[in-house]
DNA sequence: AAATCTATTGAAAACGTTGCCATAGTGGAT
DNA sequence: ATCCACTATGGCAACGTTTTCAATAGATTT
């Protein structure tokens, strides 16, 4: 900087108006600093500016894995967000890490980035405690706590107009494979099944649920022993289009035709449903992305509370694997 | 600081010592600041120590895309491996920005990162040129350009095993099906057809190749064309998974049974060619995000040239959708 | 007992910014 | 001509660390 401002022939004060573009500032002189700065290929320091303003200009990101495609997704939107603001972006993958009871302190936050974003993190009321002493906002996605700022899905209702959807078919036999334990989505989990029950129950017909480890084998298990009643199901909805993938391995190795004697749904809109033409409930993930990085800038920016609610609306994808059940039945 | 500094009756410098671990101060002193500091929950302010130090702790990842399985994959062993040495991750997603000739000088790199690694980008060499001028060691994925550090798989050698295993299975008729423009991946796209050409060519077979558009409609498009030859081939490969499984489904249309009428191959071991169930070769971007970041961190500490290469094995992952051709033909 | 060495600690200068206050012009109103 | 309000600019302290150097107190050697 101090190079920028001698090429100038003006201050560092000057030079440090101009890198921020606050008003002050001949014309001409901005001009010239702006093209002494640009020939020395100069930016600001953020440690430095940081270190005074009190603000990082990083939003810290966190998700428990990376892998999965659903992350990807929305890590996209939320780097599409924060960078229109101009703020970057630190990803903290915490995946097995988590199971130490003090993880969230082994995370360098506290005065390294101005806000936190959790991913599908489903935490507990004293994580986010721990969270919140960070001292910076907090931002979840994927999960609702009363009170705190959250982007998210209606799972329930996701769930439920998926329901819907097979039972307008006409199907009767409607069971919905769940995933139990091993899930870092506990809570979603939860909401999930109960709008598939409460659906059920309110159409009159009886709630048929299985359970099974999270995952595509999972699905292919839980398929396996639906099959295997004396009166199978014409319709199976499944917790997340994995388990959906699951199944239709199943199915296709039973040479059961879908959705020719059953009706197939997941939900997620999994990148590999397209390929399955799956029948599945879109959430957007970048889109949940996107919102969840404007919230926090709008946050950061004392023009949203702390604990804005924002609600992303789910889409019904049709595809090939639903149909009305065979008439014969 | 100075609390903490305060709370255990010593000096700022003693705490910094304590902080950073190095030796020089008295284990009963080391233990009463160390409790001081997480009673007050502190964690240094990497701003002001990277002030000083001239290092930041933090590495900036450059991705074109996030959402693609193969980033979340990479970003995956990129974190492992910087979590490990205690670095932060910066993730920029350049995506549409690219094209903007000056889109590097708009990555607030500079002062802000120590170390940069670039994934799957097929940098220009201008391009290399602008991000060393940010002045701290750039390390390249999914490219190999010569003096710069990079950790890649031998695109050539990968497809040419690929293509063996089909002519080792009998086949003759063997067509590959590459991406022309669109893409971002120039080089490896080059690489992956020449290593189809010259192992066809050293097996003194005709040498067939389909370009299209890339992803998985080109690949539906492509198929159709080779169905539509008089005499179409009895194996396919792909330069991807993503185009392969839009051969497929172009295939499962057209009723050809696979792999009995024809075999078909893709490359990368995309999440999802395991539900297709399809012969691939598997490049595992977890261990190259890894290798990635292990390399950085050795630069960084001098223990590794800033030009090291780094080439990962690629694996052949045999599945269902490759046999030998009918004897009847 | 004096001298030397070592281990531990503290004091103060830097690092590159920002934000506040002071200063110097500039033009208009009195 | 004098004063005022205003704009443009510079100077300097502060931010929270690390680093260098000096100081102190025991311990060891002569």
């Amino acid at each position: 900087m101090r190079d920028v401002a001698r090429r100038a022939g003006v201050s560092l004060s000057t030079v440090s108006r101009v890198m921020r573009g606050v008003p002050g500032v001949a014309p001409a002189v901005r001009q010239r600093v702006q093209e002494a700065a640009d020939e020395l290929s100069y930016v600001v320091s953020r440690n430095a500016s940081g270190l005074v303003t009190g603000r990082t200009g990083r939003v810290a990101v966190i998700v428990p894995f990376l892998q999965p495609w659903f992350f990807g997704s929305v890590l996209a939107g939320i780097s599409d967000g924060l960078q229109r603001a101009g703020l970057d972006m630190l990803v903290y993958q915490v995946g097995e890490l988590r199971r130490q009871p003090g993880w969230t302190s082994s995370l360098p936050l506290r005065r390294n980035s101005d806000a936190v974003i959790t991913v599908a993190m489903d935490l507990s009321a004293e994580e986010c405690g721990r969270l919140d002493d960070v001292g910076v906002p907090l931002v979840l996605t994927g999960q609702s706590v009363p009170g705190r700022a959250g982007v998210f899905i209606d799972d329930r209702q996701g769930v439920a107009k998926a329901t819907r959807h097979l039972l307008n078919l006409g199907h009767t036999r409607v069971a919905y494979i769940g995933s139990e334990g091993g899930s870092w989505r506990g809570r979603s989990s939860r909401d999930r099944l109960e709008g598939f029950q409460s659906t059920m129950v309110d159409a009159g017909l009886a709630e048929w649920s299985v359970l099974s480890t999270p995952g595509r084998r999972g699905g292919e298990l839980a398929m396996g022993e639906l099959l295997s009643d004396h009166r199978p199901p014409t319709a199976v909805l499944t917790e997340f289009d994995d388990i959906a993938m699951g199944a239709h391995r199943t199915l296709r190795r039973s040479g059961i035709p879908v959705p020719g004697a059953i009706s197939l749904m997941g939900f997620d809109n999994h990148e590999a449903a397209a390929i399955l033409d799956l029948t599945t409930v879109d959430q957007s993930p970048r889109a949940i992305g996107t919102a969840a990085a404007d919230l926090t800038v709008d946050i950061l920016a004392g023009e949203a509370p702390p604990d804005r609610h924002v609600e992303m609306p789910t889409r019904l994808i049709l595809r090939q694997s639903t149909s009305a059940p065979l008439p014969s039945e």
